[in-house]
DNA sequence: GCATATTGCGTGCGTCGCGCACGCTAGTGT
DNA sequence: ACACTAGCGTGCGCGACGCACGCAATATGC
């Protein structure tokens, strides 16, 4: 059976899957944020932290949406004090959204809850075995069947 | 830095899911299996595929669905020949959702595709690394942050 | 044994997010 | 100077969702 472990994983990817869309986990990470922060504006925010200021354009490509998308998400976040639009100083048709103090606690407050409850869900592992899991599974997003 | 492992994963875990998501992923894996299998009835599918025939209830509670929703999308499967509704024979006010032969093999189609490509991609890492790495997802996702 | 509550399903309705197409403004090229 | 492109925001129609309701079948109380 050559398939095994490509079926060991894609079963275990697709109960990841399910499991990690469920609401109530978006609710547990951003308790507390604001009702502005949600699963709809969350990527919006996250993904501005991961490349700092950008335009909309470019934002929806990474995170795979329409431009008009990105722009209703980030009006929510900007009423909400959590984003700022900012004229591009390079291209005066251009408007950057960038974090705002506000956005960048929020994002790092989830950051930290996240990082936080799975250490609590890994602590009965192995000594060792979870950071060897880590790194291979940093390995797998990197150069895994996801990359492209 | 206490918490490096859990952010790591974090990342990790977060990067996965962002492309994972991409539309891109479930076209190829349901190429040519008919419009009515897309990423909204896909859990469906699936889910009948993991507990076999089940009443619509069950099954919306376990995809994290209204029932609304799962009627809805049974019927569009059931249209398409991939599902059939058939009574309980133990309450007669219940409807089980069953997969049709068409709709096993439309599943079967696609767990082969995804295994597939997982080992292809996986197919230049050192031997016995991709299995302790299916042993550890798998223990992750039974065991770690999302299990409830 | 019959009335009532409960369970299970499907459907109408309002809401929300989406992609598409358009308009407007600001750069770009010839 | 003038067309052309790039970047944004908005109106529009569409599709999926949750909620609430109605109907049928079963469980429960007396």
């Amino acid at each position: 059976m050559p398939n095994d472990v490509g079926h060991e994983i894609a079963d275990a990817l697709g109960t990841l899957l399910r499991r990690s869309t469920r609401e109530r986990i978006y609710r547990r990470l951003t308790e507390g944020l604001g009702e502005a922060v949600d699963e709809v504006t969350y990527p919006v925010l996250s993904g501005l932290a991961r490349t700092g200021p950008r335009s909309a354009a470019g934002l929806a490509d990474e995170i795979g949406l329409d431009r008009s998308g990105v722009t209703r998400r980030a009006t929510r976040l900007e009423q909400a004090g959590l984003l700022r639009r900012e004229p591009d100083p390079a291209d005066r048709r251009a408007t950057l959204l960038a974090l705002t103090e506000a956005g960048r606690a929020a994002i790092e407050t989830t950051r930290q809850r996240l990082a936080t409850h799975i250490e609590d869900s890994l602590a009965s592992w192995p000594p060792g075995e979870a950071q060897t899991f880590a790194r291979q599974l940093r390995r797998f997003v990197d150069h895994g069947p996801f990359t492209a």
